[in-house]
DNA sequence: TTCTGTTTTCCGGCATGCGGAAAGTGGCGT
DNA sequence: ACGCCACTTTCCGCATGCCGGAAAACAGAA
């Protein structure tokens, strides 16, 4: 039924307990011991050990069906991410901004490896139905914001993503990396990006990124409008003033070098 | 210099682990190698060992300087938590509606232990300032919201945080288990509490507790508005409103029963 | 330069995690 | 009612892999 997933149960450390937190997934936010055990390629008895201690502690929570969720003591500390809620706290007033203006959607996101996951995402009154959530993840080649976060990423990271096969999403997604390569210098030279109709075909969404002090480029904002209303050039500005506003409100301290992969 | 921590250096497993993700703070966000092991109580080797398994998942980061955060993927996994962002999206278009129609400040806090935890804060454009942060603690004796959980927290939890002293903010806030109690005894007559100027001295806080679908109070709102101008029992019917249909909003399956301490 | 407070590496001993197996639990279909 | 099956929990002996002192490599500050 559901993969059992290819598993080296060798097992370093501490690395078989986060092995543990990594089988919650947006739609699997609730498990059992022994799903979490076959999700995690790990024997019951190990998993039964282990989860007693993340129990404990309250990075897990079982409830009255003997499932386990992940526990608020969890999400506690994750809202002390630089790059998560600091980000989003720094960002959020802009992004309000930008939102009660247009009543379009708004779109915070950073890139996390060979993809992004979005800080923040504020629902415009009027706008189009977007399929992104708050925490979620997304390829880096359809949406604006990825094409954003890709075009100053590590060159390393750039090749990785083209050498793998492309997501599609419409029939207008890019799916050679020649494509994909071109939309990334476009986005260098111009200094934002545009997704026209490549996740979903009624929406174009406008872009641009987010720097650190060092002059990094540490997150992206976006604008996503209905297709056809008004052009791109026209929104730009708007969304490179406010990635401009954002970044002059982040701290001093850079928001930290993640090590991927 | 930094209180050294009385240290059990005694290592059931993970627990050791886990220690080194609690010593981050919100006033503590970044922490070299040598301060997480001062924190913690454990070996600084020990330490080092293990912050490289949390690195490599992704739970801390490292910035520039070589100082530790909170990684980014400890909040995705966070924000999975049903109690955490789960609770919050439920609960945001009613919280929002509260919020504009009051221009007041709104809170959404569930019960951790014998503390609260703020799970959103929606700021009133013209709203009493208040010393809150979402995802930060609090005691459950002074608040509106902390009075409901406590309220409607089992025995042996009242009890216990009756027991101890009792934090003062203001020279209103109740300090004896005596007056708690009463207050606590109000607050189940009249379904919502009150809090009036206990936390500073211009605000007073009226609220409300959310149900599960098995009736058991998982949360509380609460709305924030200054002392003197609207007596809170004119305040009180929008709350308790509020709080209804938030409850009605929620999953049927119940949010968890943490096993706390 | 020297000195103090870091971060990193190394390694031998033994505590501790490991996971198969068996006992305990519960829900469901017949 | 019964027995079936899939789940959870407990137990225990083996050896794995963690543990942390000590020393080396490093980075600033005086």
């Amino acid at each position: 039924m559901t993969p059992p997933r290819a598993l080296e149960r060798t097992g370093p450390v501490v690395a078989r307990a986060l092995r543990l937190l990594e089988v919650f997934t947006p739609d699997r936010r609730s498990l059992t011991l022994s799903e979490m055990a076959r999700h995690a390629g790990l024997p019951v008895s190990t998993v039964h050990r282990l989860t007693a201690d993340l129990v404990a502690w309250g990075a897990l929570e079982r409830d009255a069906h003997g499932a386990y969720h992940i526990g608020l003591r969890l999400w506690e500390i994750g809202s002390l991410a630089p790059r998560g809620l600091g980000l989003r706290e720094c960002a959020l007033p802009f992004l309000e901004d930008l939102s009660q203006v247009t009543r379009e959607n708004v779109q915070l996101a950073v890139r996390e490896g060979t993809e992004l996951v979005f800080v923040e995402r504020i629902a415009g009154t009027s706008a189009v139905p977007v399929l992104t959530r708050v925490g979620g993840r997304f390829a880096l080649t359809a949406t604006g914001v990825g094409l954003v976060l890709l075009a100053y990423a590590p060159p390393e990271v750039q090749e990785e993503v083209l050498a793998r096969p492309i997501k599609r999403y419409t029939d207008r997604t890019m799916i050679t990396s020649r494509e994909v390569r071109a939309a990334l210098a476009d986005t260098r030279t111009r200094g934002y990006a545009v997704s026209d109709r490549q996740v979903t075909m009624d929406a174009l969404s406008v872009a641009a990124p987010v720097h650190d002090a060092a002059g990094e480029v540490v997150a992206a904002v976006s604008l996503v409008v209905h297709h056809g209303v008004t052009p791109a050039h026209a929104i730009a500005p708007l969304v490179l003033t406010s990635a401009r506003a954002i970044s002059r409100a982040l701290p001093p301290t850079p928001p930290s070098v993640a090590p991927p992969e």
